[in-house]
DNA sequence: GCCAACGTTGGC
DNA sequence: GCCAACGTTGGC
């Protein structure tokens, strides 16, 4: 099982909102080196920190699980949605999405300011300036590190 | 709102 | 296939 950390911006779609929802599709996603993982990795049964980005503050602020392989994102084919892509046909589906499952809020979001500031955090992908990519792998180490900050 | 990073597009 | 222009992400 591997340990993950997929964005969200809380604006769109929150933790509380997935807590809401229970299950939710994760969806949107268009960079095809984050539908590859999806593709590739992603398995169900793993387990993601769900982190708000583009937020005040971003940071961690809880746990899922995925629930199921990655599917053709249904999105790409809907002219109604904002992530529709003309360039992408049913027989020919370019983008993928996952099934997420509510795992537990924390009892406060951790700050990146927070991950950086940490000796073992600080190397953690999405620490790193300028990543965009809104599935990133997690260590185990990063992940025992993370449940073991106070106050969460 | 600014801007760095970086993926994508398209002219050549 | 190169690369400049452009668009998007996302921290701050």
């Amino acid at each position: 099982m591997r340990r993950w950390l997929m964005k969200s911006e809380p604006s769109v779609y929150s933790i509380e909102d997935l807590r809401r929802d229970g299950r939710s599709m994760w969806e949107g996603c268009r960079n095809y080196l984050v539908r590859n993982r999806l593709r590739d990795e992603v398995r169900p049964g793993d387990t993601a920190f769900f982190h708000h980005s583009n937020a005040n503050p971003s940071g961690i602020a809880g746990i899922m699980e995925v629930v199921s392989e990655a599917y053709p994102d249904p999105t790409q084919f809907d002219p109604e949605s904002p992530y529709f892509d003309p360039k992408s046909s049913p027989d020919r589906p370019r983008w993928l999405a996952v099934d997420v499952q509510f795992v537990r809020a924390f009892a406060r979001v951790v700050p990146l300011s927070e991950l950086k500031a940490h000796p073992l955090l600080g190397g953690m992908e999405v620490c790193r300036k300028g990543q965009r990519l809104s599935v990133l792998p997690v260590t185990e180490e990063e992940w025992e590190a993370v449940l073991g900050l106070p106050g969460i």
